[in-house]
DNA sequence: GTACAGATTGAG
DNA sequence: TCAATCTGTACT
């Protein structure tokens, strides 16, 4: 059987972004670099919708010159340095000048990782082999490390770059085993925000981040 | 010009 | 539990 391989257009960007960090789950983002391509599947979301949301950068409706990303149609990459180090990707969803955009958290790692045995192991040999997990894309600053992503990305449109975007395998992820909970890091923002379930994950998936 | 905090991570 | 590490942002 042919593996449909389809790049996500703007229509699937223009969703309202609760449903798009769900739909996200179990897509897939290419990053062609050199004659390589690595390639992950989305297991992890947190969805962040200014300007009402305390925890958005866009909060009471702000644009700075680090922000200015999220106002952009959906589709585009918002991607910013956190703690001086980490690099966090996140996809701007609906119309332009709504900053609403999605984070992406984890990945399981598909193929370029750096051990070729890796790419046959299954989610539960992953979980049980002995590879260090330390290389693992299964959180949101070292997915971007393990892409290969920094601030060259920022602004690119996922629906038109030669070099970045994201894929429907035609997998379909059912509702029961997609997980809400509380988003993580954003204590700052005060618990009715903190509170909101809207980090996504795939319910026992070993790629997970740890909390 | 200067102070300051952060959508994290890994070591101790 | 805590330091690393640095840029954007806000304020003097």
């Amino acid at each position: 059987m042919k593996i449909i391989k389809k790049r996500l257009g703007r229509d699937f960007y223009l969703q309202p972004t609760l449903k798009a960090a769900k739909e996200l789950l179990g897509k897939y983002i290419v990053h062609r670099l050199g004659g390589k391509r690595l390639v992950g599947k989305i297991v992890e979301t947190e969805a962040y919708i200014g300007p009402q949301d305390k925890a958005s950068h866009a909060y009471g409706g702000k644009v700075t010159k680090r922000n200015r990303a999220e106002y952009l149609i959906g589709g585009h990459i918002y991607i910013y340095l956190v703690y001086g180090m980490y690099w966090q990707l996140n996809i701007s969803t609906g119309p332009e000048g709504r900053p609403e955009c999605v984070l992406i958290r984890a990945l399981e790692p598909i193929s370029g990782y750096k051990n070729p045995k890796f790419k046959t192991l299954n989610p539960k040999q992953i979980q049980n082999s002995k590879f260090k997990i330390q290389n693992f894309p299964n959180g949101p600053g070292k997915l971007c490390r393990w892409l290969k992503l920094d601030k060259s990305f920022y602004g690119e449109d996922l629906t038109k770059s030669k070099r970045i975007w994201l894929e429907d395998r035609g997998e379909k992820i059912s509702k029961s085993k997609i997980v809400a909970s509380k988003r993580i890091g954003i204590d700052y923002a005060g618990k009715y925000w903190a509170d909101k379930k809207w980090r996504y994950y795939i319910k026992d998936n070993p790629c997970v981040s740890k909390t």
